[in-house]
DNA sequence: ATGGTTTTGGATCAAGCAGTCAATAACGTT
DNA sequence: AACGTTATTGACTGCTTGATCCAAAACCAT
């Protein structure tokens, strides 16, 4: 009986997510918000309550969707070496971008972390998990030979956190996505791959313009 | 003739470093820098002109001092494959601490990098900066037999970079710092150090807590 | 002392801020 | 067709913002 809406949730928490991701919390005014995703103002408090929850939920879920991701490459189907590397080319190309939108997460990190306890508490938990989506793809790695047994993937799986953060820091101050590649792929080097490893990999880097 | 000043000033852009890594440019409003300066109202503004103004003299420090901090380190009298560990040893220990003051660098490279040119302009010229201290040490280190001569030394650099600069958005993000101190001697990994070079480094990794 | 210059601190301003309220409009159910 | 429920609309509020103004105080060279 009650009216529908004339808004998709989802979408505006999406223009919301970019809008936050472009200028930050603080610097994002309610009326950028409106703007950006067309609502009326008493439409935006009725759906969502505020300002800080509107962030929340597109925090929320611009997080999950960035864990999301890294998680599918890593266990995909294909050999487990490759997925590391396709998940840093991917990594690469996501952050490497002009016109790419700008990690919300990143962005959250640098900004509230050390302010909001709920945005400390997801960022750390994020980490967490993709840290143990490398650990994991890494192990299997080791199980099928391609890289060597004595690496230790706990200290792998942190490092490449490291590494895809400094990629998504980097492309967010301007340097080019072939940069980020060629990061992507000299950090790769830290991982001792066997023969049978390399073999899979192939020579080729490819193709990223 | 005039009256003399009360304060110093390059301590108050030291406060003032302070509290906008802290609390971001837009999230840091004119009073907050008031208390933390001591300053008048009036006394800030004659002296610098205003809070766009204080953030620049405040962010051009900072980052002119962490450059500053990268190159003393890379540029010692220490063997060149030792001076690329101290180096990221001491990202570690500088980022990876709750109360260390963190970095206005990386908080004005990811809050304002894509929206203040300025800004932009000297996080590139930073970056560039580091990219080539560590690209000569390396290169200073091949010359030294320490790292295999193969490698390439530009692509370490800006690798390094990135490292670096993951190790300072985990640590704002809360990561302790024997994590960070973990990363930066996985990271040295990727360096194919000669026997030599593992000579000069020895097998202490040292104790830093 | 004294004059000229600067700092200082309080008062003030207009603009922008997040959030609220009451009235209207649109829908599904009955 | 009428009702109850919810979305929409736009005006409104009190507060904070960055910035300016002005008069009084402080200093140093003379």
């Amino acid at each position: 009986m009650p009216r529908p809406r004339m808004f998709d949730e989802a979408e505006v928490i999406d223009r919301a997510r970019r809008t936050f991701a472009e200028t930050g919390f603080a610097g994002t005014s309610l009326d950028d918000l409106l703007e950006a995703t067309g609502l009326a103002r008493q439409s935006l408090y009725n759906a969502f309550g505020g300002k800080k929850e509107l962030f929340m939920r597109a925090f929320l879920s611009d997080t999950a969707s960035a864990v999301d991701a890294v998680k599918t490459v890593l266990q995909s189907a294909e050999d487990p070496i490759v997925r590391i590397r396709t998940q840093l080319v991917s990594s690469a190309v996501e952050h490497g971008s002009a016109q790419a939108p700008p990690s919300l997460f990143l962005r959250a990190a640098v900004e509230l972390s050390s302010l909001t306890p709920e945005v400390a508490a997801t960022v750390a938990t994020a980490f967490d998990s993709i840290r143990a989506d490398y650990t994991a793809c890494i192990v299997d790695a080791q199980n099928a030979g391609e890289i060597d047994s004595s690496a230790d993937g706990e200290a792998l799986g942190t490092y490449f956190c490291a590494v895809i953060e400094g990629m998504s820091t980097l492309g967010r101050a301007g340097v080019p996505r072939a940069t980020l590649l060629q990061i992507g792929f000299t950090s790769l080097a830290t991982v001792p791959i066997t023969p049978l490893g390399r073999e899979h990999l192939g020579t080729e880097d490819g193709d990223w313009t």
